[in-house]
Order: structure tokens, then sequence, then C-alpha cells
DNA sequence: GCCGTTTTCGGCCCGACTGTTTTCAGTCG
């Protein structure tokens, strides 16, 4: 069973939690189906393989009824549970839920009385001012729910979710623009941003300061806001114009800092996880600190007094690792807070102290100029790397095949070579390593003779064009690849084009296995638009014992500086550490490193 | 629905903000 569909096993199981959230069950239950659908997102070995070996119950959060659930849709590409409830309502109920401000309950009763069952039929409703004589509704809430019926609409388009290039300079921006609110002292971005997913849905802000006021009247002058979506004494949100982002502020006194900053890092998973721990050992951890609990304190909260309020002793929390030191864990790096395992590496003192950073990058690799479709010169790259302190840079232009982009002729190639050389004699202290990005045509050969490629100092083979082949044709056609012995670095593996175009079908853990074997490194490219290799890739190429190179894929002087965090952000969300990267060495070490063995 | 060095039942992270209410339900993260 190798064909299991991991992407229709997570939406079907997302979609019966949404259901029967509508229909009004238990919170636990609905979340059940949430964890379960994360998990199976988010799982590194082949879901089809679990399945085949009965190990489903196995995964935690997952347990009989779901697996049965799973292995139903694997087997019959059905859910019974699921097509059942699904025909108690309209059959675009659940997108009435995209819906800012429109959870279940709303959604339930819009339809229960007055037969709305899709966002088309919620505007009508709205419009005829119908939705305003509901109990519990009133002018306010469908003024509201216009307005963000426009949102959902937009949303609609990109999935809900936008790509982590995109948002982080707004949010940089933004971030700045706060740091100069009166009294601000600490201030950091949050959120999924701060994990840097590769895709995000809203950006959260966390400052300190003795009066939120003041800082939330900076926080509404700042230029791109288009729309107050409300505030109260410690949180305020808006949305900016052009992107639709929604930005939440929190501002809070400076002790209580650290631990705000802890809590709106999430992610929703680490946190409960963590949580459940805390309490048993007595302390419950929420936005405003960790307390110890007295005698009773759960009943307190259950008579709607918050925790905190009720709690014997706050314990100081001066940065974040005072909290995972209270837990007797390591300190969890934000990236790696996913609840992919982190929690229980860390309780185990077992989690990687040496995660790739900035600091460890020496080389560039993977970079165009004008000699293909970069927009700068190679001396201009070669003087932008060495000023970022880097010490060599690999000259990688389009092959041939690629004409759209400037693929070089192998004369041309050769021309290349000169200049190189005349480059390395007049920009001292950076090496230029001559090499290409040769594409991986169609039936996985090169786009040279190995007579041109032996010459290259680095080899990078990706794949630009025929991404209609089916899983079978694109699989041989990367491992037929890896049988050239002077291919060096995979690039851009997947080929995906975040919110654009799916990674291409292929079998991975086959692909990575021969990796390992030929001794390929993997490219994890930093193009915002690409994050290619994803995280989870990322771990399963590091548990194969493959090297990874941190790839800018520049095709500016500007490219070189912007597109570097991208490539950490992939590569440290899946563990990389230094020893796994091979542009952590000097040059020497590079080229022994790629070398295949 | 899942889970278990307080195990097969009774919990499950925790709080802010809004609007419609007059003490709280719903939504969100």
């Amino acid at each position: 069973m190798s064909n299991v569909d991991k992407t229709a096993v997570v939406k079907a199981l997302r979609d019966l939690g949404a259901y029967l959230q509508l229909n009004g069950e238990n919170a636990f239950k609905v979340r059940a189906y949430d964890i379960a659908a994360e998990r199976i997102a988010g799982l590194t070995d082949d879901l089809g393989a679990i399945i085949e070996k009965k190990a489903l119950t196995s995964l935690p959060g997952i347990g009989e009824s779901i697996a049965k659930k799973i292995e139903e849709l694997a087997t019959t590409g059905k859910m019974t549970a699921l097509e059942e409830i699904r025909a108690k309502f309209p059959p675009k109920i659940l997108e009435l839920m995209t819906v800012p401000d429109l959870g279940p309950k709303k959604a339930r009763a819009l339809f229960e009385q007055l037969g709305v069952g899709s966002i088309e039929e919620l505007e009508k409703a709205c419009q005829e001012q119908r939705v305003r004589t509901l109990k519990g509704f009133g002018q306010k809430t469908e003024e509201k729910l216009i307005n963000g019926l426009q949102v959902a609409k937009r949303a609609a388009s990109t999935g809900g979710r936008k790509r982590l290039g995109d948002v982080l300079p707004q949010a940089d921006a933004l971030l700045e623009w706060i740091k100069q609110a009166p009294g601000v002292k600490r201030a950091s971005l949050g959120g999924s941003v701060r994990r840097q997913k590769e895709t995000v849905a809203d950006v959260d802000i966390i400052a300190s300061a003795p009066d939120a006021q003041p800082v939330f009247a900076h926080f509404h002058k700042f230029p791109l806001v288009a729309e107050l979506i409300g505030a109260g004494e410690s949180k305020s949100s808006v949305r900016l114009k052009d992107t639709d982002l929604q930005v939440d502020l929190r501002v809070l006194p400076d002790e209580d800092f650290a631990s705000a900053l802890h809590h709106f890092t999430g992610s929703k998973g680490h946190h409960i996880k963590l949580r459940g721990l805390a309490l048993e050992k007595g302390l419950t951890i929420s936005e405003w600190g960790v307390f110890r609990m007295k005698e009773g304190e759960n009943a307190a909260a259950k008579a709607g007094v918050a925790k905190h309020e009720s709690a014997e002793a706050k314990l100081p929390i001066r940065d974040e690792a005072d909290l995972y030191a209270l837990l007797g864990m390591q300190f969890v790096p934000p990236e790696l807070r996913e609840d992919w395992g982190e929690i229980e590496a860390a309780l185990a003192h077992e989690l990687p102290e040496d995660l790739i950073s900035r600091k460890d990058i020496v080389g560039n690799v993977h970079a165009h100029t004008t000699w293909s479709d970069g927009i700068n010169s190679l001396e201009e790259m070669a003087r932008a790397a060495k000023a970022l302190g880097l010490t060599y840079y690999t000259v990688t232009e389009h092959s041939q095949t690629s004409g759209y982009a400037g693929g070089l002729s192998i004369e041309k190639l050769k021309q290349q070579w000169d200049e190189i050389d005349r480059v390395n004699e007049v920009v001292k202290g950076i090496r230029l390593l001559k090499g290409i990005e040769s594409d991986i045509l169609e039936d996985g050969s090169l786009d040279y003779p190995d007579s041109v490629l032996e010459k290259l100092d680095v080899v990078i083979g990706s794949i630009h064009q025929r991404y209609s082949q089916d899983e079978d044709q694109m699989t041989k056609r990367v491992l037929k690849a890896f049988d050239n012995p002077h291919l060096h670095i995979w690039g851009h593996p997947t080929g995906r084009l975040i919110n654009k175009r799916e990674p291409a079908p292929m079998r991975m853990e086959e692909i990575l296995d021969k990796a390992a074997k030929k001794g390929i490194t993997i490219e994890v490219n930093g193009c915002p638009e690409r994050m290619d290799l994803s995280p989870e890739h990322v771990r399963k190429a590091l548990e194969r014992g493959l090297k990874l190179s941190i790839s800018t894929d520049a095709h500016s002087t500007n490219e070189l500086t912007v597109h570097l965090p991208f490539a950490l952000a992939s590569a440290r969300k899946g563990w990389a550490r230094v020893g796994d990267v091979v542009n952590t060495r000097d040059v020497k070490g590079f080229l022994k490193a790629i070398r295949r063995n």
C-alpha cells in the first residue's frame, strides 16, 4: 500500500472534526480528530507502510476508532462516518467557518434558522438584514460578517495562508515601528512567523511597556493599517492594506514579556503537551507566567476563577530558557516547537545544541548572474558575497536546455571559465568555484556530456521542465540522474512553488535511500517561493545520514542576503546541525564533502 | 476520541476580546 494519499487522509480527518463541531459534539472529541490530522500531516514515515503494518495506533493521538477510519479511507477511498455526517448539511457549509468570527455554533444557527449553507447565501442573508434577527446575533455581528465575507473570499484564492517570504518584510517593518512606540522596552515577532513556518495565517507581535494604550495608539498609526479589528487592555488587532494580513499586538509589563512571548509563539500542540507536563508538576502555565498551584486549584478554575489569579506563587520568568528550565527541560528553539518530538527530546536532554545558523555558513552555494538569468554581474556577486563574510561562491548558471533562463551552451560555459579566472584574480579573499545548475532532462540524463561535467568543481542537478510526468517516471528520472558520477547536489528537489505548484510526484523515500547510497548532497533551497526541501523531508534526509547544502539560489546581490534565512528556516525546522551542512566547511572541506563516495 | 509511575474512567492548556446580554456564550489563538 505505497500509494496512500496523505493529504486526502489529513483533509478527511479535519473535515470530520469540523462536521462534529458543527454537530455540537464534545470539544475534546473534535480536538482528537484535529490532533490526529496534525499527526498524519507531520508524519516522516510512509503512511502506506504504517497502515500495512497495522501500526497506526502506535502513533500518539491515534486510537482504535480513528485508525479504523483511516484504514477504511486507504483501502476503499471512502470514510463512511464522514460521508454520513456530510449528508446532514449543505455541501458547502464548512466554508462558512472560514469567515472570521463565524464558528460552528453560529454556522449551525444560520443553517437551521435561515437555511444558509454557503458564503453566497450568507452574503444575501446579511444584505437582507435577516441575520440580525437571530437570537445571539445583532446588527454589529451582521456588519462584522459582511466585512469578514470579503476576507474569506479573498483568502479562498490562496488557501488562506500566505508565504512566509511575502509576509516577513511587512512583519519586520511593523516590528521596527512598534519598537519606536512610547515606553516599549522589548518587542519580538511571535506565532508561526517566529517559528518560521513556510506559510503563515497572521502576524503576532509581543511587546513590553508600562502602559499598553500609547503603544496601541502608535500601532494604529502604522501607514499600512487598513482596518482596526479590535483593541482591549492587552491586545489589539489590525488588518493591513494590500496583503489582508491580520496583525495581533500584545503589550504587557516587562516582567511578563518572556512568558507572553513563549505563549504567543506556540505552537498549539507544543503548548498543550508542555502544559500537561506542567500540571503533573503542580504548575500551571499561561501567557501571564508560570504559577505553583494551591490545593483545590482546579476547583477554583472550574468556578471560573482564572488559575493565575488564585495561584499561590508566581515563578519568575526572565526569558524563555527559565520556563523550560522549570520543567527540567532543555531550551527549545522556536522553530522546533511543533510537537514533532522536541518535547520528549528536550526532557531527555537530547535536543541538538548545535542547530545550523547564519554564523555557520561560510560559502554561497547556487547562484545566477547575468551570464544566465541573474541581474548582477559575476564580479558584483563575488564582491557582495565577500562583503557578507563568505569565503567561496559556486558559479552555477542554468544549463543549455533552459533556454528561457539564458542557459549556457558548452561554448559559453567555457568562456565563463575565463571570466571566473579573471574575477578570482581581481577579487581577493573569496574563491569562485566553477559549476553549473544542470537540468535533469526528461530521461534522467544531465545537460552536458561527461567530458564537460568532469571539468567542473560543483554540479547541481535540478528539474526545470516536464513536471507533468507521473510518479514512476519522475522517480526513475531522479534515480537515473544519481547514477551520473559527476552530479554532486540535487537542487530544489521537489520543484514545488509554495501556494502555486505542488511538489512533483515522486517516491521520496526510495530516492533518498539511493542518494545516501550514492553520496549525493541534498539542497535546501532558500528561494522564498520554493523553500525546497520542506522540514519534513530534511528530517528524512538526515535520518539517512545525508549531507545538506544551504543554498540561496540568488539571482541578485540582494538575494544573497534575503534568501539565506529561508533555507536556514527549513533546515532548522528539520533539526539540521552544523555538521550536516556542507557549506559550513572551508572551501577544501566543502569540495571534499560534496565529492561522491 | 485519546490516554494512563494517581491506568480502563474522568480528565483533557488557558485566557482575551466582543457582542449581546444583565452574567455569559462564542470565537480565536
